[in-house]
RNA sequence: UGGGCAGACCAGGCGAUCGCGUGCUUAUGCAUGAGGAAAGUCCGGGCUCCGCAGGGCAGGGAUGACGGAUAACGUCCGCCGCAGGUAACUGUAGGGAAAGUGCAACAGAAACAUUCCGCCGAAACGGGUAAUGCCGUGGUAAGGUUGAAAUGGUGAGGAGCUGUGGAGACACAGCUGCCGUGUAAACCCCAUCCGGAGCAAGACAAAAUGGGCAAUAUGUGGUGCGGCCCGUACCCGCCCAGAGGUAUGUCGCAUGAGGCCGCAGGCAACUGCGGUCCUAGAUGGAUGAUCGUCAGAUACAGAACCCGGCUUACGGUCUGCCCGAACU
RNA sequence: GCGGAUGUGGCGGAAUUGGCAGACGCGCACGGUUCAGGUCCGUGUGAGUAACAUCGUGAAGGUUCGAAUCCUUUCAUCCGCA
């Protein structure tokens, strides 16, 4: 992770590309959007829009769900765009409870290695 | 003890593990990392480009007691007037209505122009009636509606003059008997001030050209200077096709009208001198997660070129003052 | 960063030279018509009061005799340019 911006989404096109032809997962807390790359990595954003609140509940609400993925990153398959949208209920909640429900989503969608869910 | 008014300060600290931006070291660390409002964008500047930042107008905008502070301001300090409050104290766009124009609903006799209604009176004159203040001339000034009043006089109010105090706005006292509704956050007049755009400003680096028509300087045309006119600067062409593919990198970019401490001047805003410190700089946009501990960490809330203010949002602590009640 | 527009009963939307706020339509309530429902007709409809009073144009102040209208600050929503 020294090097952020390769495995950070960028550009208009990748993001409309997602948007368009991926799958998506709900949660309370957060929107998963995601597609095959064709890539041997796999990149990820995070978004928060002005539903979510101000400027402050906007940056907590990327902070907390980058660090609950930075936990469950060992167990992504790789070669996926991922994109993670905040939802206003993520704000008061403690990171435990957003990477449980991370982990829930990204597991039906399947992009999580098989051995590793031990649930 | 209840209610109120004013002001100041803090905005978590320390430790552990994982993680992020920047800098320095290097291959592992070390240092450092949002605010009092960073906000709203309501004002004032710096800086950059528009050649210089120019002139005029019948054009536009802002401000408005007085004295000061400041780089500047519509800000701040002091002070005067007015308004509010029992008070502490607070608010105040606060020049001009005999330069002109407009507006003033309802009510009222009458709304800025006219002496109006009313009341009184056989006392006088004239007219009229079957008769009567019935009518005109007359007398009176008690009454009348209005947010605001007239009309004779007075008072109150404004204005002028004189004296005293003050740096001044102005205050107080006396005199004159000059004026006569309000509204300029209605148009307007007066005084003072103002060029435009904004860091996506802007500078450098990187990127591909080919063809057709016209043609060497004539004044025109085009572009820019908020509007118009003047003036002035720059450009010399127009069309088609192609390439590029929504925006790359570096700089701008943080030492500044800077913070803190002391002394001096000033009622104060603030200023001068000396010492000391330098502590974010992202660009898909960095501060987080899980705990321990302190009596507690809870509100409003996140830098995007940088400063000075204003306004708004909001948790807590402390100090001083005012009013009321009780007790001594 | 720069600039603009709008806010009025439950809803849409009038009233803007400052002078009775809520015209008009929809909706809602009640009554009538019908066997019943719809349509249609009538009455009422901001809060408040026994009835007045009083308060009400996003919010707070100000100017004015008087403010939905003028001015200042502020909140919310929407839009444009780079």
């Amino acid at each position: 992770m020294r090097d952020h911006s390769e495995f950070t989404l960028r550009k208009q096109s990748d993001f409309s590309r997602v948007y368009k032809q991926g799958k998506s997962r709900g949660s309370r807390f957060a929107v998963i959007l995601y597609r095959r790359n064709g890539l041997r990595y796999t990149r990820t954003a995070f978004v928060s829009s002005k539903k979510v609140g101000n400027s402050v509940e906007r940056n907590r609400s990327r902070r907390l769900m980058r660090a609950a993925y930075r936990n469950i990153e060992p167990g992504v398959k790789k070669g996926y765009d991922i994109i993670f949208v905040a939802r206003a209920a993520i704000i008061g909640c403690k990171e435990p409870e957003v990477e449980k429900q991370l982990k829930k989503s990204l597991e039906s969608a399947g992009i999580l290695i098989e051995g590793n869910n031990e649930k």
